[in-house]
DNA sequence: GTCCGGTGTC
DNA sequence: GACACCGGAC
């Protein structure tokens, strides 16, 4: 279990009164106050919004929170239900795991806590679904425990407002995130309207791109706003550099039929037809092949048949999300054909638009038709 | 197309 | 600490 100081512990130095109040004020008089989960200490109502508001806005959450209000009015209904109707009624809001996790929190609420859920935010993080920062929310607004929320719209407000540099994904800035949230909670009152200024702040002022900081209540004290940096704070996340993989390809040709391979059902390309690879393998390491050896690409030839003449075809780049392919094409013309391999077939170029091939393969192919490019 | 995100898992 | 999840914003 967290201990209890992770929650409450904050810094002195850090404090600022006129922080919360001005958060405070902003959201009485400008913030949202209708929203369906709003106005209620239903600790149910609010733990469902809450989980459903995770990774989703609130335009697309409204709908789903009324329908799953209606069908299971209490955690009672919902921990008593079959989880078919629970995921039936979560789909299309994505990210599964929750609808899962929020079945599984009902039953244990009803079983262990008699249906009530708990007003400690450390338990009620110890709950499926429940981490850090919706448990605070929770608490925050069913009980009025003073407990710091950090999601991704306060991560921004702060890393604004105090200039904090560094990608807030990465652990340390994201534990200065969470000392400034527990430093600057208001006192004995406001809790309510306090985290719900802060959310507001993120979602509807604070936003991504275009803040509205003329309307924002804390645009004089933001260091972003100060040094002209709201584009470049909070810092993004570092984009690893991608991979670099090679594939040798061979356009294996007799007569108006070339050699087409079918890939297995998993991995990039899986279940379609491709060209036949050295080794059979696409994506080795980049450096780990060169061009320079076109006698290997001669001898791999044979496997197919006689082979009357191999030329290199210029390379081509494909990008993929998660890594850049460099395909190395070769031309293998075959003086004689031999038995296609296991998995291999023969398939005459002129109904090539038939077989189902991934898109730079068919480019591949497509550029056959006009050398001059070659 | 790219970027983003709470929580859980590895 | 890296990643998956999945849809929305841009």
């Amino acid at each position: 279990m967290k201990r209890l100081t992770e929650f409450v512990a904050g810094s002195r130095e850090l404090a600022d009164p006129a922080f919360s109040q001005a958060v405070v004020t902003w959201q009485k008089q400008h913030g949202r106050h209708t929203l369906p989960w709003q106005n209620t200490r239903d600790a149910y109502r609010v733990w469902l919004s809450e989980i459903m508001l995770q990774q989703t806005t609130v335009a697309a959450v409204l709908s789903y929170y009324e329908r799953f209000l209606a069908r299971f009015p209490t955690v009672r209904d919902l921990a008593a239900a079959p989880s078919e109707d629970v995921m039936a009624l979560w789909a299309g809001l994505g990210y599964y795991t929750r609808a899962r996790n929020l079945h599984a929190c009902a039953k244990r609420v009803v079983a262990e806590y008699g249906g009530e859920f708990p007003s400690d935010p450390v338990l009620l993080a110890g709950l499926p679904g429940i981490g850090r920062s919706t448990a605070a929310a929770i608490a925050a607004f069913s009980y009025g425990t003073r407990a710091a929320i950090l999601d991704g719209n306060v991560k921004r407000v702060f890393a604004r407002v105090f200039g904090v540099e560094g990608y807030p994904g990465e652990k340390k800035v994201e534990d200065a995130l969470w000392l400034r949230a527990e430093a600057l909670l208001p006192g004995d009152d406001g809790i309510e309207a306090y985290t719900q200024g802060l959310m507001d702040l993120g979602a509807t002022l604070c936003t991504r791109s275009s803040p509205a900081c003329e309307r924002c209540p804390l645009a004089e004290r933001c260091i972003a706003r100060a040094t002209g940096r709201t584009d470049e704070l909070p810092v993004r996340k570092p984009k690893k550099a991608q991979p670099e993989k090679s594939a040798v390809l061979f356009v294996v040709l007799d007569g108006g039929d070339v050699l087409l391979e079918q890939r297995p059902e998993s991995g990039i390309w899986g279940g379609l037809q491709s060209l036949p690879e050295m080794d059979g393998h696409v994506a080795l390491d980049h450096d780990s092949i060169t061009r320079s050896d076109g006698d290997i690409a001669v001898a791999a030839g044979a496997r197919f048949g006689a082979v009357e003449e191999v030329s290199a075809l210029l390379p081509l780049v494909h990008v993929f999300t998660h890594y850049k392919l460099h395909i190395l094409p070769y031309v293998v013309r075959l003086a004689q054909r031999g038995e296609a391999p296991a998995g291999h077939q023969w398939w005459p170029l002129a109904r090539i638009d038939e077989a189902g091939l991934p898109s730079p393969v068919r480019k591949l192919l497509a550029s056959l038709a006009k050398p001059s490019l070659f």
